[in-house]
DNA sequence: GCGACCCATCGACGGATGTCAATACGTCTG
DNA sequence: CAGACGTATTGACATCCGTCGATGGGTCGC
């Protein structure tokens, strides 16, 4: 294998990398990073996304051996990142993918898997 | 907007989603996507992802507002999810994406920005 | 060899995070 | 209405995480 191309340095002198994308930006997807960086939370993600009709929280609950609060919370969590939204019908919430996702958050979603 | 189908459920009876991923392969993207949850380390990556030749640790020294060793440590948390690769030249150490990223660790990187 | 330089590691500290038990809230059934 | 059911919220707790100062180790120039 060709070995790779240092560049070369002097002593006490460091450049500066172009910072190509917005700091805000790059905040924003940090923040929806973070949210799928769990476990429980990037499979939940997995099957919303494999799903064609929204899931009820409750067969999550049925799935991970987690306690219903838990399961809750990891949802909130999504759903506060913007990745997820609810609806409810009588008892029961309902949770899908957003449909209004940004290009780039999508892009990492459909990445995954 | 045509109103999404909500299905059918009947109290006391939940069904278990289908877990296309396995285990394991959801652990490990999880690592990936913690380690990319930081909005300093996501701009690490955007960077050396944009580079073409390895860069220089103390570039990005001088981009963050951050201490060294701070900065190190956010390096050396890429490194250990695997993302990155070290060499050095002489005084300094010179990062880079690694060209033996899994498929779906390079998808998702490819996803960023 | 000595000092300057670059980098990694260690220890500490405040804040965030995942988990659970307890509780509160809304909705349906009988 | 009363109770059962599904869900969200709260509080508590242990753990993890980002940051920094201090320190040590390696490399170059003088």
């Amino acid at each position: 294998m060709a070995a790779v191309e240092l560049p070369e340095r002097t002593r006490g002198t460091c450049c500066v990398p172009k910072r190509r994308v917005r700091a805000e930006k790059i905040a924003d997807l940090a923040e929806v990073l973070k949210a799928l960086a769990d476990p429980t939370r990037l499979e939940m993600v997995t099957i919303l996304r494999a799903a064609k009709d929204p899931v009820c929280i409750c067969d999550f609950t049925a799935t991970f051996d987690l306690q219903q609060p838990t399961v809750s919370h990891h949802m909130a969590k999504l759903r506060a990142a913007g990745i997820v939204e609810s609806t409810k019908r009588g008892i029961w919430s309902f949770y899908s993918l957003r449909t209004d996702l940004p290009a780039s958050v999508r892009r990492v979603i459909d990445a995954l898997s």
